[in-house]
RNA sequence: GGGCCCGUAGCUCAAACGGAUAGAGCAUCGGAUUUCUAAUCCGAGGGUUGCAGGUUCGAUUCCUGCCGGGCCUACCA
């Protein structure tokens, strides 16, 4: 509603711009006055056109003002400070609207969305980089859905790299393992720390004997040929490391529509299909000299020459075909991205791959599948949740595209960049790693999954679900262990996912066992807690706490109960109970999730604040009791709604 | 060397296109419970937004330079 109002408000005044002053301005600046006794809407253009009027921005404010006439769904607009105009919406009627959960119609763009997140290399555990990832990711799918787009969900399986070679020489080379005990070793539980610990001894066998690279070098060869046997136990070791993968993210509420893999681009020869057109489309160009010599170069992504890509000095070169003709992973990307946006010419065979508990299934690619399948790919718009790190790949995955003459496409490619997520020296010392006098004074460090260094997303998460059991536990003791266990999950998925979405992106996460098992505070147990009271409220009063009977308050109720210092109060909560679909948009445009955990926690904070001033089944007044249900009911859904939206869950209790 | 990102309270972080008195949480200190559950609430202290210039009516935000930190810059992925 919150947002509807805004567009209304953003179109009468460029309306008045336009037939007073004759000026057209594209974008009408509209943000929120420091408090709600001031309006819900505060406009500073007048500031803006001062210049260009030749007025004082006090006298052009009191124009618009005067002039500008009455809109539907505001009380008036009134001139502040300076030269701000303050808009104030008819609070009794957006909050009739909001009790009813009117849902103005929106514009939705054209055609579907593909996220794509996760993407593990299936050679050893999940941790909590990983984490981060997919729940950014997994959020953004959501943010998406409520808005109304149609998603499809992707997680890139690269099961022919160099990182799965690793592992096998382990098990091939260090371990000698014959197929049969590998076969043994990958039905036992959790077969992804054995490869975590594995893939760290491998690194420091390369590191006593250079010779030991030779070992990797071959193997990668024979993975990526295929139709061999230690192709083959490739194929069983990254696939049961993969399905151990979809299990933690399930944990998380976190599932795949298709996991397209790295063996099926090389197989289906997506990469001769995308080299032929980037070489006729001038993209890519065959060096004949220096370093480079015999490869298939292309334009680095932020390359400052605007030479010609055949003059191109070598540090603004980007190697996409070796001399030896094999094709690096930007290429395989290159035509990856091509088939995303249907601009191939080929596709990939499909199989169903895991059946998710509530039914749902993910698909996997594979040489020649099923004849019936859904449709996956052929999109109009890509987001890629990837490490910021990747950046430049990430560009120049996009300039292919361009260079290629698709910009459409290009327009359409959004590179989901976040930051890492690092340890604090102090967690790792108290995880027992050795530290260097240097890594002690710096602020984090990074997670190496070479070394075996980070927290395990599946030890994180049973470390949450213990802590919040205990708590759990104490408070109430009458439930069955399964009721407990369950809320407790509940509880620790709602900690853990609300962690990784209040930082912003663009900052990099310390990790700390303190700050992330926190339950109090700006956390999702916070939030999940004031809608069990919230909710509570209802079972005592034996009420439905969907508000069926409490959506009956008239308008003249409202205007009531909004007026006076008590109402300013009130009338907080339900304006930003308003804002959850205008805060998804924000984070949709921005791509930015944070916004809507920081959303969730202020309404809380409101409710809570509420909750302990008005004691709302004791209240006397039978008309202001109604009236206090409905703002529980109004808040309780949009909270609910919002949580939803970041993958929280509401346990029954707490 | 070049490119990208970051520097805000003791600590961890916010501040959407430049806007009204830079806000939260944690920690510290002081209060609130026979109540719709205290995983809560109320209050206090805590800031030259790294430094120096510039643009602007107005800068944490934009520009330039410097200081400090991180990442990228492989015929790895």
């Amino acid at each position: 509603m919150y947002r509807h109002l805004e567009r209304r408000l953003a179109q009468h005044v460029r309306d008045f711009l336009r037939r007073t002053y004759d000026l057209d301005l594209p974008r009408i600046v509209i943000e929120q006055p420091p408090t709600v006794e001031l309006g819900e809407y505060a406009l500073p253009l007048a500031f803006e056109l001062a210049k260009k009027l030749r007025k004082a921005p006090r006298k052009i404010a009191e124009e618009i003002v005067a002039g500008i006439g009455p809109i539907e769904g505001f009380e008036k607009l009134e001139l502040a400070g300076a030269g701000y105009i303050n808009a104030r919406v008819k609070r009794a009627d957006l909050a009739a609207a909001l009790a009813e959960d009117a849902k103005p119609p929106v514009q939705l763009p054209e055609g579907k969305v593909l996220v794509e997140h996760s993407s593990i290399n299936p050679n050893k555990a999940a941790h909590i980089g990983h984490l981060r990832n997919a729940i950014l990711g997994d959020t953004f799918v959501r943010l998406l859905q409520f808005a109304g787009r149609e998603v499809d969900v992707q997680n890139y399986i690269d099961n022919t790299g160099v990182q799965v070679a690793d592992v096998i020489v382990g098990f091939l080379h260090l371990e000698k393992k014959s197929r049969a005990e590998i076969e043994e070793l990958v039905r036992a539980p959790r077969f992804d720390y054995y490869c975590w610990d594995l893939y760290a001894r491998v690194s420091q066998w390369y590191e006593q004997d250079k010779q030991n690279l030779q070992a990797r070098t071959e193997t990668l060869h024979a993975v990526e040929a295929g139709g061999n046997e230690t192709a083959s136990v490739a194929d069983l070791v990254s696939t049961a490391v993969l399905r151990r993968h979809l299990e933690t993210m399930d944990r998380l509420d976190i599932e795949y529509d298709f996991l397209p893999r790295e063996s099926e681009i090389l197989h289906l020869h997506f990469w001769d299909a995308a080299f032929t057109k980037l070489k006729a489309g001038g993209v890519l160009f065959l060096e004949t000299k220096g370093k480079n010599k015999g490869c298939w170069v292309m334009r680095r992504a932020g390359a400052v020459s605007t030479a010609d890509t055949a003059e191109l000095a070598e540090e603004d070169q980007k190697v996409i075909v070796r001399s030896n003709g094999t094709v690096g992973y930007v290429g395989k990307d290159i035509a990856y991205h091509m088939w995303k946006f249907g601009l191939l010419g080929r596709d990939f065979g499909y199989r169903k791959f895991y059946r998710y508990p509530n039914g749902h299934d993910c698909w996997v690619s594979t040489g020649t599948g099923a004849l019936d399948h859904p449709h996956f790919g052929d999109v109009s718009e890509i987001y890629n949740v990837i490490d910021a790190r990747q950046a430049e790949a990430q560009n120049t995955v996009i300039e292919a595209l361009r260079g290629l003459g698709y910009n459409e496409a290009a327009d359409h490619y959004t590179h989901f960049s976040y930051e890492m997520v690092a340890l604090t020296p102090r967690c790792a010392a108290e995880l027992g790693y050795e530290l260097s006098d240097d890594d002690k004074a710096r602020a984090w460090i990074e997670v190496s999954g070479r070394k075996g260094f980070g927290v395990k997303a599946d030890d994180l998460i049973d470390t949450l679900i213990a802590s919040a059991k205990k708590e759990v536990d104490a408070r109430h003791a009458q439930l069955s262990d399964a009721e407990r266990l369950q809320i407790s999950t509940q509880i620790a998925v709602g900690a853990l996912r609300y962690f990784m979405l209040k930082f912003t992106k663009s900052s990099v996460i310390a990790f700390d066992f303190k700050e992330a098992l926190s339950f109090e505070g700006e956390t999702g147990p916070y939030a999940q807690y004031a809608v069990v009271r919230a909710t509570n409220i209802f079972r005592k009063g034996g009420l439905d706490p969907g508000g069926g009977d409490a959506a009956s308050v008239s308008t003249a109720e409202f205007e009531r109960y909004f007026s006076g210092e008590t109402g300013n109060e009130i009338w907080e909560l339900w304006l930003t109970a308003s804002k959850t679909s205008y805060i998804i948009d924000q984070c949709i445009a921005t791509a930015e999730p944070a916004y809507l955990a920081k959303h969730a926690f202020q309404l809380a904070q409101l409710f809570n604040t509420f909750y302990h001033r008005y004691p709302i089944l004791a209240e006397a007044d039978e008309g202001r009791k109604k009236f206090l249900l409905a703002t529980v009911a109004v808040v309780r859904r949009e909270l609910v709604r919002a949580l939803a939206v970041m993958g929280i869950r509401i346990p029954p209790v707490m």
